[in-house]
Order: structure tokens, then sequence, then C-alpha cells
DNA sequence: AATTAGCACTCAACACATCCGAGTGCTAAC
DNA sequence: GTTAGCACTCGGATGTGTTGAGTGCTAATT
């Protein structure tokens, strides 16, 4: 989009999205003209009004209607127009107190995913940690029955998987001593990615005479470790999204996509950039053709790692809610970094 | 309520409430007429629905329209006149495929939640097993970092939880070593509502020099086995509420209650019977209030333990979903006393 | 050439009137 | 006790004005 507007037209296209923003109601040339810092008629308004439509920055629910932000209005107002507004304190003390000190990753996105919902009066969407070289720290293998154990793995994110596995020998302590001799030493401290199923394979062949009663649990620490390399989604505050006019109308279709988290992942993992807010259509989901996305990226230990983000109508506020995305994305970054890499 | 009606009433009663759980439309006389199995004149039936609309078990939303069941209709209907649908194939299929051979609780639940939304074309509530003699079956403490550990317990019913725990002075081996020894002979083993801070206090007191060292840790236990006694609730597919006419008015007010699980909590640990209906007004929310709730408790080792349940409009397909419900809550129950307590 | 006043025009939203028909309650006959 | 018949009710659909916010265009003004 070229950036060519006149700084007049720059001025009411502002002037347009962030009216809307507030009220959900078209824009009409009066109304705006009592906003505009400027001292011009209605009438010159209409007609930048008629250029920036003819531009396709505005539309027209109906002839007799004020304007409304286009898709690409929105988009030009966000790259072009915007000035982030800062986080409000009351705001971040909600924050603060919402999320406290931290703690497990995943307390720790629920709490960010509620806070996140409730303070932008929108859907939130996190993803838990997983990132390429998250490692296997510790598992355990906890016997529940005569021929069932309990595994669990926990990443060096701080991820917790857990999967019951019935063997058909009885677990003995030996079994148990010759599960722990060959975890720790072939399969705690590797990358998740690395311990796929090729590699249980091989990893079985050089057990001898224990594979056969060790094969089943292994296999179940594979699909733990294929389990835990892969983000978890969350959704909170999908309620939220009921109470905007311009999603009522799909909202069964909305909700239903969104609870089948598919789709969505792959939206989110294919967001590559810092901050990325995607409007409307430009998705590829005809089920969020309504909607915008903010979605961030957060590090853990330097590392690319999950994601938080908000869903809601195109008319979102983004100057503030870019903003309270990064903010939280950065505080849930620092809080899991500060867990789980501390070694001062 | 007095089971006086005729066996005429009966039927008429039955087929209004069978008719309006398939259509949703109020039921005149005339239509239901054809379905009755007697031959009579859609006035004699005029005269009985007046009749059953006097006793307070049926009611018109306006004169000129057809009849629907009030709420003590509903109750008449499910206690003395509906006679429980089998579960059809296609059901138990999906069930089996759904949730195969189990697995721990979390999964297990998730699954059974997730099939039973979709069954019943309604919200599933689920809460994790959470019985009084639940017990510590594992405590594991594993250093994160030098000043921070991640505690995990294990109970006996298959629940796992998890806590950042930071202390004050590095995390030695002897103070690992002194963790587990306290843990092992003090605190695994015993039930959660043991664990209480009182009992941990006298337990940090017995500690001597090591006191100050493992407290916060402790602590920390502590609060994961209060963590753990209590059940987690989950709901799926509340979506599917979007779909019924008469929940659309309060579908905000609805989700929004269910969201913040308390209330529901409260609801479902009242209920003391096997299979327990709740229907519109019966319970004293007033979100609920078009609604109605079909709960069941499953049990695990012989000890009730949670509940799984659905919630929809009052026009539920009770002979079909109670089976569903008191079917899927076996099965869970099955499935987890299998996986929790098997000791051939 | 840009701006503005003025004006005819459009069209959703609302109010109001009308009609239709499903369904009722009642009465009188069976 | 049952039924046919009938007057009556009332929500929902349909139709018709009316209103008013907002537009686009033209012609006058700066």
């Amino acid at each position: 989009m070229e950036n060519e507007l006149s700084e007049r037209k720059q001025k009411i296209l502002a002037a347009i999205v962030e009216q809307y923003i507030r009220s959900g109601e078209p824009i009409g040339s009066k109304s705006l003209m009592e906003v505009l810092p400027m001292k011009v008629s209605s009438a010159t308004i209409r007609n930048e009004m008629a250029e920036l439509a003819a531009l396709g920055l505005l539309e027209q629910p109906h002839t007799s209607a004020g304007r409304i932000p286009s898709h690409s209005g929105y988009r030009y107002y966000i790259d072009h127009l915007m000035h982030a507004r800062e986080l409000d304190d009351d705001s971040r003390r909600k924050i603060e107190a919402a999320i406290g000190e931290g703690g497990d990753p995943e307390h720790l996105l629920s709490k960010a995913g509620e806070v996140l919902a409730d303070l932008t009066n929108c859907a939130a969407v996190s993803t838990t940690p997983a990132g390429e070289s998250t490692k296997i720290r510790r598992i355990e293998m906890v016997p529940v029955g005569s021929r069932t154990a309990m595994l669990v793995l926990l990443t060096s994110t701080g991820i917790l998987k857990s999967r019951i596995c019935r063997v058909d020998t009885s677990i003995t302590v030996p079994l148990l001593e010759r599960f722990y001799n060959v975890t720790a030493s072939q399969l705690v401290g590797r990358a998740l990615a690395d311990v796929h199923t090729t590699a249980m394979q091989t990893l079985a062949a050089s057990l001898g005479a224990d594979a056969f009663s060790l094969l089943p649990l292994l296999a179940a620490v594979a699909e733990l470790a294929r389990d835990a390399a892969q983000a978890d989604i969350r959704l909170d505050g999908q309620s939220n999204l009921l109470g905007y006019r311009e999603l009522e109308e799909n909202a069964y279709e909305l909700m239903e996509f969104l609870r089948n988290g598919e789709p969505l992942n792959a939206l989110i993992s294919s967001n590559k950039e810092d901050v990325h807010v995607l409007i409307g259509k430009e998705n590829r989901f005809r089920q969020l053709s309504n909607s915008s996305l903010i979605l961030a990226r957060y590090d853990v230990g330097g590392e690319e790692s999950g994601t938080l983000g908000v869903i809601g109508p195109t008319r979102l506020d983004y100057a503030k809610l870019i903003p309270s995305v990064r903010y939280l994305t950065d505080l849930v970054g620092r809080l899991l970094t500060r867990s789980m890499h501390d070694e001062e």
C-alpha cells in the first residue's frame, strides 16, 4: 500500500478508525467534523471520504449510512497511523496481581490467558512453550498396579506429561532399575525431537534380553516426548466474543472453529514475527473472516517458545491491545526464563 | 407429585414431552391426535390438556399456541413415564473409539467429555477423581535452577500436580536427600486430607536443623496436596449450546456462568445420587433456569470419585441421555479402577 | 483549484395497520 | 364421556408510511 495519502486524508482515516473502534457504528461526515482537529466542512470531509472509499480503505454498509474502515483501512492505520498507547497502570496492576511470581508454565499461561481475556474483553489464546531445543529433564516410572505404571516426563521448559502404560510382565524392582538405567543414560538430557520412533528402535536393539520387557515402556516414553514437543493450545474467555454484535451472526461457527485447535494451531505456528496482526480475511479461514488476531511470541532462555494472543472482532483497539499483548509476552517469557533457566 | 393421573392423561403428557423434545415447538391438540395410539378427537385431547395445565404439568407460551411441558411436567415424565432407551450401537461404537483403553485420568476424562458433548449435542462437564480416601502416591522434587525446584505430586487416583518452588538456600544433593527422607517417611501414603497446614507445622517442628531449608518445600507440597484434593472441572462442547433457540437469549450469561467453575462445582458436589437430573429452576442459579443438567457419579475402586454430566436446554432427550451418561460414568469408573487399582 | 452551502435523494429502522391461521375454550348435540 | 362446531385469541408475517442520518452532486464562494 502506497503511503501517498495527503496529511488530511490520513487524519480522517485515523479518526474514522478510532471512532469506529469505540462505537461500532458507521461514522458520518458530520460527527467526524466535530472530532477532527482542523476546521473543515462536512462536505469536504465527504469528498475525502469518497476518495478514501475509492482507494478501498473505507466501505459503506449501505448507501445512506456512514463509513466504516475496510480491512485495508485497518491495515493502513496499523502500519502508518497508529501510535501505540502505553499500558495504563490499572492494567499493569491487574496483570501483576494475576500472575504474581509465576510458577510452572501451565499455571502461568493459564493465568496469563485469563488476565489477557479479561483485560481485552476478547478471547485469549496461548500455547505452552515448545522450542526446537527443548530437552528431557526427567523421566519417572511409577508403578500403579502389578502390570501398569504411570510414566512421567518433565521437559526443560517445565512441561509435565504423563501416560499410563500397561506391560505384559509384572513390574519388579529389577525392571524399574533397568528402566531407569536405560532412560538416564540414553534419554534424559536429549532433545525431544531426537526421541523419535526410529531412535527408540535402535535403542531397543541394543538392549538384548531386556528388550522384551522394556520395549512398551520406551515406546510410551517416545510418545510422551512427541506429545511434549507439540504445543498445547489454551483458549480463555471465549464467552467474551458473544458480546460483539458483529460476531453474533457466526458465533456458533466461530466457537466451533476455536474449539478444535488444529487450524488455530496452524495459524499460530505460521507466525514468525514478533507481534503479528491478522485482520479479517488476511487469514485463510472463513470462520475468522470477521475477526482479527493479535499474536506475539514469547521467548524462554533466548529461544522462541510459544505464543500469546487475542482474538476479537476486526474492530479491535489495536493501539491499546498490541502493547498489552507485547507486555504480557515479555513478562511471561521473563518469568519462565527465570524459573527454568536460573543458574546464577 | 401424586401418581393419580389417568392412563390417558399419562399417555398424553408423555406424547407431548416426547414431541416437544423432538421439535421444540409447542404441541397442539390436532397434531397430537395423529401421534397418540388411541383414537380420540382433538376436542377430548384439549379437555385433557386443559386439566394437565391446571395441574401445572403443562404450560402455554400464549393463549393461541399449543402446550409445552412445564418443569413439573418434565419431572413427572422422568419419574413416572419415561422408559430409558438402550444406548444404540452407533453411540457405543463412538464411545469405544474415542476412549479406547483409557489412560491417565486426565486424558480419559477429556476424551469422555468430548465424546459426551459430541453424542448429546450439549455441553459436557466432568470432574477429576477426588475422593475422601485419595492418598499421596509419590512426591518428586526436580531441581530446575540453583534455587528453584519443581515439585511433583502423584495421587493414588492418578492425578499429577506440579508447582515451582523457590528456596533461599541453594539446592544440594544432601537437601534433596533430606527432602526425600522426610516425604517418603511422613507424607507418601498419607491421605491428601491429612496433609493440611497444621500437620505440616508439627512435621516441620520435628525436623530440627533442617526445618529452615525444608519448610518452603514442605509448604509447597501441602499446597499441592490441597490442590490435588479438589476436583478440577472440565467443560466440553459449550459451543453446542449456541445451537438451541431457547438458550440463545441468555447465551452470554450462561457461558459466563459456566466459565467460572465455582458455582458449577457447588452444584456438582451437592449431587449425592447415582444419576441426578436437575430441570430448569430446580437448581438455584438464575443463569441455569432455562437449562437442565444430568449428572452422574463414577466410582473408582468402589469409592465415589467424580462426576460426569451434560448441560443443555430443558428440552433434553432424557430417555436417551440418561442412559448415555450412566453408561459413560460406568465405563470411566471401570477403566480408572483398572488403571489405578489392578493388583491381580 | 479547493472549499463550502444547499438540496435532492437513498435507505435502514421504526411504527402502525392488516391479515392469516394455528390453536384454544365453550356449548350443544351425540 | 365424547365429539362436532364455532367464536375467539393472539403471535407472526406482510405491507405501508414516516423519519432521519447520511450521501452525492451542483453551483456559488474563496
